[in-house]
DNA sequence: CGTTTTTGACCAGCGC
DNA sequence: GCGCTGGTCAAAAACG
């Protein structure tokens, strides 16, 4: 009811978008900001009906202005309560009524304009996101097709192709997501279906409010496996990351998907960004060739989520803050952190569902799937070669990506869910049933080479569409604590790619997915110098 | 007083 | 085997 209550008081916030209290954690120590009791959930943001769970408080919501809440200073429900009480003590002093009335209506009327403008924009908001999502939904099928001509190929000629050993890391890798075959089968098929019933499924699955995912959901989610595991090497001493005791093709199986990470690189005076969940600092060290020290996190939302998270500066700009996740989140995850965190599981997703190959220049490479690439580089880009496979999404460089919120704030605190979970491990999960479900073109999305062609060209449909990268970007920069776009001329953040890290720099895909049963591997990471 | 951050120490992987 | 580096642990300090 809380949450309700500031939801609603905060739909009534003339000056909504200002920055909030500071998210809970820091990085370098001073400065440290707290997480966002406010929340600018844009992407979850797509009508008013969003900002609460019931139904009942909802329909008044968007009727215009609601009912007051005292308890909330300096908001519009405010004014309204004050107007409430002003009212009953005019009673008893007419002489100034209806001067006072006068202003009272007209701040009353005031609040109504605003709420129609907030709830336009919202509604805005939602559509471009429906509309990328059912675009991104089109290019996976159409590719699972392709793909499917090209499997059959395949199989007929290289048995030994140089990409033979990444699919067969894959079909190595546990079957975390074969003890729900059957399930997956059905909504693989669901999915296969039509664009419309894919949508409506994972649209049902994404909204973490209207089906808040079980908080013991790791016991019955295969899903989360991933995560268990990771979890037990947490508990255990020095954390053997590559459980050296386990032997033979498991390990080699499982490392690959747990080493995947997703990494953004954004602008940001902050000493972090505020992602909407939790974080404690375990530790910091220097980093070899960087004067900037290498922050540690993990996730403290819930005992035992084995998702980390590194924070670093670029070396070579310190304005440049780079963000690196790792692992999902075994818990349920705020509105306000999935919604991006759906975004970096699609791209984690598509870079695990690669090869492990290298796949630098995408874009130029791979120019047929879509010619009109709008941007020269990309926002976006893919590192297999790094010793963990690495997606990087560069938001330090500007193009007309802001066109969505042309001249929107950015709250300080705006929450920037970047903690992989949901799709990508569903869609990890597909991958691996892959292989024993050949027909299904969702399924397909993960298989060794030939999805690197997938991979790409999900990532270039994604990084082509303008709404996708405004969406994207304005999230991003909403997340950037206190760092208002500095790009362009125009507050304009860039999709382009920016090559002072390591990385190879490729156009992938960061695909804005429903959310999704938490998947194995979920990642969000930034690309370390 | 409980929680979080700091920071030195420890460990594993890797290259030479 | 040794040294370097990245990552983590855990005791102490700081914070609310």
């Amino acid at each position: 009811m809380d949450r309700q209550r500031r939801e609603l008081t905060f739909l009534h916030t003339p000056d909504f978008l200002r920055r909030s209290p500071a998210p809970a954690e820091s990085s370098y120590g001073a400065g440290d900001i707290k997480p966002p009791i406010r929340e600018v959930d844009f992407f979850s943001s797509g009508n008013c009906s969003k900002f609460s769970t019931d139904e009942e408080e909802e329909s008044k919501n968007c009727n215009g202005i609601s009912r007051a809440t005292p308890s909330e200073p300096g908001t519009g429900l405010n004014l309204l309560s004050l107007n409430s009480g002003t009212t009953t003590a005019l009673e008893g002093d007419r002489s100034n009524s209806d001067a006072e009335m006068r202003m009272l209506r007209e701040q009353l009327e005031k609040l109504h304009e605003e709420n129609r403008k907030l709830r336009s924009m919202l509604d805005q908001i939602g559509k471009n996101y429906n509309n990328l999502q059912a675009q991104l939904m089109m290019a996976i099928q159409k590719q699972a097709h392709l793909n499917q001509r090209e499997q059959q190929r395949e199989e007929m000629t290289s048995m030994s192709s140089p990409t033979k050993s990444a699919q067969q890391l894959m079909d190595l890798r546990p079957t975390c997501a074969a003890m729900d075959d059957v399930k997956d089968e059905q909504k693989t098929r669901e999915v296969s279906a039509s664009p419309t019933t894919t949508m409506e499924v994972m649209s049902k699955e994404s909204d973490p409010i209207r089906t808040p995912p079980p908080l013991n959901s790791t016991n019955n989610n295969p899903n989360f496996e991933d995560g268990d595991r990771a979890s037990q090497s947490w508990g255990s001493p020095k954390s053997p990351r590559l459980e050296p005791s386990k032997g033979g093709d498991e390990q080699l199986a499982d490392v690959p998907f747990r080493k995947a990470r997703v990494s953004v690189r954004a602008r940001s005076e902050a000493p972090s960004i505020s992602d909407g969940c939790q974080w404690r600092k375990y530790g910091q060290k220097m980093a070899k060739g960087n004067p900037c020290p290498r922050a540690y996190y993990r996730c403290t939302m819930a005992v035992g989520c084995p998702v980390r998270k590194q924070v670093q500066r670029c070396a070579d700009d310190k304005t440049i803050l780079i963000t690196t996740y790792e692992g999902n989140h075994n818990h349920p995850l705020p509105p306000a952190a999935t919604a991006m965190a759906n975004t970096t599981s699609a791209a984690a997703a598509m870079l695990l569902s690669g090869s492990t190959t290298s796949k630098e220049t995408l874009a130029s490479t791979n120019p047929g799937y879509f010619p009109s690439l709008p941007y020269p580089s990309t926002m976006a880009t893919l590192s297999a070669s790094a010793p963990f496979p690495t997606i990087t999404l560069d938001l330090t460089q500007n193009h007309n990506t802001m066109q969505l919120f042309p001249r929107m704030p950015l709250p300080a605190s705006a929450t920037f869910p970047l903690p992989l979970h949901g799709y990508a491990a569903q869609i990890m999960g597909q991958v691996q049933q892959s292989t024993k479900l050949p027909a299904m073109p969702l399924v397909q999305l993960g298989l060794g080479q030939r999805h690197a062609s997938l991979v790409e060209s999900v990532s270039a449909a994604i990084a082509s569409d303008p709404n996708f990268t405004s969406v994207l970007a304005a999230a991003l920069s909403t997340a950037m604590g206190g760092a208002p776009p500095r790009n362009g001329p125009d507050g304009i953040i860039n999709a382009n790619n920016n090559n002072s890290g390591n990385n190879h720099f490729l156009p992938a895909g960061v695909g804005v997915l429903p959310g999704s049963p938490q998947l194995p591997q979920s990642c969000t990471t930034f690309s370390t110098n």
